[in-house]
DNA sequence: ACCTGAACACCGTTCAAGT
DNA sequence: ACCTGAACACCGTTCAAGT
């Protein structure tokens, strides 16, 4: 309930509008009376990561170790992406819950039946699970200095890498000006699966 | 000046305590004074996450592009670590400046001398970098998700992950309770430069 | 050009008193 | 068990009036 609410403020108003007054606004009640529901602002914002994180569904193994950790990929970005404005939380927030370590069972899993040992497999796993949290707050943010999407902000974009005299960047303008989310992610991903299978495969 | 009083108060206080008001109390002036010479909050956030990432020396390029991209990473990590209170400001904020594009022009001179196409060039140095931040953001977090350093610390994560009964995790709890930054920061950028070296490699 | 008192519209949170 | 008035110690920011 307050969780939800929270939610709606943050879908509506954006992350840095939450608070303590605008959730009991949303439900009608005093601020203070959240107090005994949940224990503080902190508390809040943990308990909304944690139920976006839930969301999470479980993906159905299949023989490719590849195609399995890029539906794992996927589906932590579809459920990161559900609520934007949140994502920052989702991605950034340390959980301990089980919630939180969900993704992670599933990708030690996809792992472990590529015949990974356990302790490369939890380096492999914080590589490719941090390059997913970069490229997924990149993505919310709309981060200027890794491009726009819109053609007017690419043009923009464009002439003032041009100003900036530097020369890789001047020649790279049309790539740096642009920046498609779903392409960006796709090749990151596939970049950051092939160099996890690649290790598998010495190990084996 | 005003940027120096802002750093100090998130060194000391952390990066929560930092407001207008503070600043003013270390430089003995009213809060209401900075906004004569600065623009607001977000305007100064913006103008310490680039005055610290200004701090970033450039590194001497060598034959081997892979040594070249493991120093600026190792650089980039100095630079973010240095004020370990203010590293969640270098790591989110966009600049659109030139500091801001100082690693970037770096990354892409090393490609471009290892021969990677420009189209190409971007997409690894996104994803390089997006493997940077998303590293170092849970370093200076000390996740506990992604376990402790000290030794207590360690045992009481073990026996957490252990309480989730989650198989894959329950088998590779050691290695999940523990991290070591300087370890996974070394395992995470040589993957990701070998990565990259290969790709340039691809297309040679 | 710079500073600031008064002021506005906010925050998170505690606690004693109420039902 | 739950709610809330009064209260505290904060915020960022504007603007008119001062030097």
């Amino acid at each position: 309930m307050i969780v939800a609410a929270a939610i709606a403020v943050i879908d509506s108003e954006g992350i840095a509008e939450l608070s303590m007054r605008a959730v009991g606004r949303i439900l009608g009640v005093d601020p203070k009376s959240l107090y005994h529901h949940i224990d503080g602002k902190e508390e809040l914002l943990d308990a909304v990561a944690e139920h976006l994180l839930e969301q999470m569904r479980a993906i159905e193994p299949t023989r490719s170790p590849e195609r399995d950790l890029r539906s794992i990929a996927a589906e932590f970005r579809r459920v990161a992406l559900a609520h934007p404005q949140a994502a920052p939380l989702v991605l950034t927030r340390q959980l301990a819950s089980v919630a939180g370590l969900a993704p992670i069972e599933a990708v030690l899993d996809v792992l472990r039946r590529a015949g990974v040992p356990d302790r490369e497999s939890v380096h492999l796993l914080r590589t490719l699970v941090a390059g997913l949290i970069g490229t997924l707050l990149r993505e919310v943010s709309a981060s200027p200095t890794f491009g726009a999407s819109d053609l007017a902000g690419i043009a923009a974009r464009e002439s003032a890498l041009n100003a900036a005299r530097l020369p890789n960047i001047a020649r790279a303008r049309r790539q740096l000006a642009r920046y498609d989310s779903d392409q960006e992610f796709d090749y990151a991903v596939k970049l950051m699966v092939d160099m996890v299978s690649a290790r598998a495969k010495d190990r084996t």
